[in-house]
DNA sequence: ACAGAAGGTGAATGCTGATTCATGTTTCAC
DNA sequence: GTGAAACATGAATCAGCATTCACCTTCTGT
C-alpha cells in the first residue's frame, strides 16, 4: 500500500533499462516542471528531454501529478539528508547552524529548479507541500531543541526558532542564490550576525555608552560599504 | 503609456457601474485564482462568482495574466501601505518590528489567498514577483538603515536583515496564520524574542554561570509546555 | 426623447495537451 | 534458443478552456 504498489499496471521497473528509463524521466521533469511549472509542463516536453516516446510516461507513472509528488518529496530527502551530513560531527551549534545554511545553499545552487517545485506544489498536491516544510521543521525542531536542553542555545520556542531559520535560509537563498549570485560568504556571515545575536543593541558598559555606540556603528557601517 | 492606457480598447472603466463591475471581477478572482491557481482558475469560474457574463471579463483585462499581474501589484501595495500605517507613529524600533509582524499576520489573515497569489506569480510573470518582493525589501531596508544609524539597533547589512525578517514573517505567517491557526500573541512573542536577541546564549556573569542557566532553563522550558 | 457611447451577453471557435491503446521491440529465466 | 514478461512507441482521442464576436441593454448629455 505505501510507495509503489505495482497492483494496477506495472508502476516500479524491473529491469536495469527500466530503472534508466524511470530516471532519466524523472530527471527530465525535475528541470521541465522547475522551468515551466506544473500546468506548463507538458509530458511530451519532459519524453522529449528523457529521449522517450509520449507514452513510455505511463509506464512509470500513473499520471502527471504522481511524477510531481514523487520529486517533491525526492527532493525534500535528499535536502535532508544533505543537510544532516553536512552538520554531522560538529559540536558548536552556531557552527552547526552555519554549516547547515551553507549546505542549503549550495543544494539550491544545484537544483535551481527547488524553489519553483517546492512552491508550486501547494497547488498541485497540497500535503507533498505540508510534507516537505513540516518534516523538515520536526528534524529542525529537535536539533534545535536538544541544543537549547544543553545550554547551547538560548531557551526560545523552538519550533518557532525552526520556523524562523528555515524562513530565513528561504528568503536569503532567493534573494542570493537564485536572484543575483553575489559573494555567499558575505551573506553567511551577515545572516550569522543577525540570527547569532538579533536586532537589539547589547546593553553597553554604563560609563562609555555613547562613545562606544558612536565608534561601533563608524567601524562597521564602513566596512559594510566594502559590498554592494 | 503606464498603468491602464485605454489605447486600445477600452479597459478603465468610465462609469460609476463599470468602476463596480471591474473591482467585483478583481474580488472574484483574487478568490478563485487563490483557490485553484492561476491555470486551474478559468475566467468563466471568475465571471460566474462575479455576476458577470464570460465577455465582460475582456471589456476589464486584455487577458487573464492581466488581472492576475493586477492583483499581484495591488496585494503587494495595499500590503506595504498596511504596514506603514502600523508601524507610523512609534518610536521604539523593537516595537515597529513587533506592530509590522502583527499587521502582516492580520493582513495574510484577512487575504488567505495572498501566499499562493504571490508565490504562483513566479511562473506567471516574474516581474511581477519580483516586484511585490524587492519593493517590500526596499523599504523594510531602508527602515532598518535609519535605525541601525541612530544606534536603534545593532549594526548589520540592512538588506540581509531585511530579507531575514522577511523570511521569518513569512513562514511563521504560513505556519500559524494559514496552516493552524494557534495563538499568535505567543508567535509573536516568541519571534521577537528570536530577532531580538537572536540564538546565542548572553555572557552570563562568570561566577554563577552554571547555576543561573540551569534555572533559566528548568523556568523557561515549564513556561513553553504550557502552549502546544 | 434620442443618439451614441459604455457596458453586458454567451454561443461559437480553436487550440492545447493529458491520457489511451494497439502494436512493435527487448530482455531474461529456463 | 525461446516464449512470456517488460518496455517502447506515437497516432488518435477527448475534454477543457481562453479568447472573439455579433448583437443587445443601459446610461448620459443635450
Amino acid at each position: 500500500m505505501n510507495q509503489h504498489s505495482p497492483s494496477v499496471g506495472r508502476l516500479a521497473p524491473v529491469t536495469a533499462r527500466g530503472q534508466r528509463s524511470r530516471l532519466r524521466l524523472l530527471r527530465a521533469a525535475e528541470y521541465v516542471f522547475g522551468q515551466k511549472g506544473f500546468e506548463g509542463a507538458s509530458i511530451a516536453e519532459i519524453c522529449r528531454r528523457a529521449g522517450s516516446a509520449l507514452g513510455s510516461f505511463y509506464t512509470y507513472f500513473p499520471d502527471k501529478k504522481a511524477a510531481y509528488v514523487e520529486l517533491v518529496d525526492s527532493l525534500g530527502s535528499r535536502l535532508r539528508s544533505e543537510l544532516a551530513t553536512a552538520v554531522e560531527g560538529i559540536d558548536d551549534r552556531l557552527d552547526v547552524e552555519r554549516a547547515g545554511l551553507r549546505a542549503f545553499f549550495d543544494f539550491a545552487a544545484r537544483h535551481r529548479q527547488l524553489y519553483r517545485i517546492v512552491r508550486q506544489a501547494e497547488f498541485v498536491d497540497p500535503p507533498a507541500f505540508h510534507r516537505y516544510y513540516r518534516k523538515l521543521a520536526a528534524a529542525y525542531s529537535t536539533g534545535l531543541a536538544k541544543a537549547m536542553d544543553e545550554g547551547e542555545l538560548r531557551v526560545l520556542d523552538p519550533e518557532i526558532a525552526a520556523y524562523s531559520l528555515m524562513g530565513m535560509a528561504d528568503f536569503l537563498g532567493m534573494r542570493w542564490v537564485l536572484w543575483e549570485t553575489g559573494d555567499l560568504d558575505h551573506v553567511v556571515d551577515g545572516a550569522m550576525d543577525f540570527l547569532t545575536g538579533g536586532l537589539s543593541v547589547p546593553p553597553a558598559k554604563p560609563k562609555l555608552a555613547t562613545a562606544a555606540k558612536r565608534t561601533t556603528k563608524r567601524i562597521t557601517k564602513a566596512s559594510l560599504h566594502a559590498h554592494r
